[in-house]
DNA sequence: GCGTCCAGGTCTACC
DNA sequence: GGTAGACCTGGACGC
């Protein structure tokens, strides 16, 4: 792949591109397989756009209260004027360029949890996910287990499905085409993805997908309310994985998260079922359109926030509280 | 080394 | 409408 252009860009502050790019805790931006340089403040990915596959290097020339990204393009095929602007508008949108988190900052002022997130991730934007397949394989793979084995899934599907980019002395592979993972059968999914039961569901998000279901980019048009019930009317995506892929502000629990946010929150113990309903009712009435915010900043700074949690319980005024 | 148990959901059959 | 049981797999654990 050769480059095509190189734009630079500036962002609303504070923007910081190493907590956004390379966040603390796990998660990739574009694809797991992208490679992050904290010295030269670069990350080297790519993505699928409009059926064109694109090598992306994003390098920071500036910083978090003056933020300037670097954007180069690199491509086999030659894109037209629209085409780059196309590839700018995404990498904006993605990153999360434009918005403004003032007001999620002074919401994290009322909440003493939040706020030391805050502090310790500031500038950090709580990127998407680029595309309906690369969402739903996340939220599939995550189901009833660890993250480490849904990494060591993920890794596998994109192996085996996903499509090797060459650029700028970088191999990634970015993710796989919902049209390619069609031509697998649910047996070499297993066999060679490691999904076991969850080969059907990745099978059949592929087949929808192909067969033209609403993008990510018409989701993010419907109502909240529309969009999670449009992708819970699909089969292997119940509650949990729909507040994963939504593309509006969620709060997905799950019963490892539901632990943790019943401490950070001081939620009394409920029946499972209705701890993690108690939970995102909390989010929603506290932080409303921030709540993916809080969610992100919360589970990024987890050691920092359940110490500062357990320092702030146990001084006699908090007590009191 | 081997067997057993369990985990960061979802579906389905059954009541 | 509510709920128990099944579902792949790999890592942890006990022996």
């Amino acid at each position: 792949m050769t480059m095509k252009f190189e734009y630079d860009m500036g962002a609303v502050a504070p923007f910081s591109f190493e907590l956004t790019v390379n966040k603390p805790r796990y998660g990739y931006v574009f694809t797991p397989f992208e490679r992050y340089s904290s010295s030269k403040k670069t990350l080297w990915t790519g993505v699928t756009l409009d059926e064109a596959d694109l090598g992306l290097k994003l390098t920071s020339v500036g910083t978090t209260a003056n933020p300037l990204i670097s954007v180069s393009t690199y491509s086999e095929i030659d894109l037209s004027d629209r085409e780059e602007e196309r590839v700018l508008e995404f990498v904006k949108s993605h990153l999360q360029l434009s918005l403004n988190i003032s007001d999620f900052y002074d919401l994290a002022e009322e909440h003493p949890i939040v706020r030391q997130a805050t502090k310790d991730l500031y500038g950090m934007r709580n990127t998407h996910f680029p595309d309906l397949f690369n969402a739903a394989i996340v939220a599939i793979t995550l189901q009833m287990t660890k993250w480490d084995r849904s990494l060591q899934m993920i890794n596998l599907l994109y192996k085996e499905y996903g499509k090797g980019l060459s650029f700028n002395n970088n191999q990634i592979i970015i993710t796989p085409s919902p049209a390619r993972v069609l031509k697998a059968s649910e047996e070499n999914l297993k066999k060679k993805c490691g999904v076991g039961y969850r080969a059907k569901y990745v099978l059949n998000m592929a087949k929808i997908i192909s067969s033209g279901f609403s993008t990510m980019q018409e989701l993010k048009r419907m109502s909240a309310s529309a969009a999670k019930s449009k992708l819970m009317e699909i089969s292997g995506i119940g509650e949990y994985s729909a507040d994963i892929i939504t593309p509006h502000p969620s709060f997905p629990v799950d019963t490892w998260s539901a632990k943790i946010f019943r401490c950070l929150f001081n939620i009394p113990e409920e029946e499972p079922r209705r701890l993690a309903q108690a939970i995102k009712e909390f989010a929603q009435t506290r932080f409303d359109k921030w709540q993916g915010y809080v969610y992100a900043y919360l589970l990024h700074d987890l050691d920092n926030v359940l110490n500062f949690c357990m320092r702030a319980r146990s001084t006699p005024q908090s007590k009191q509280q």
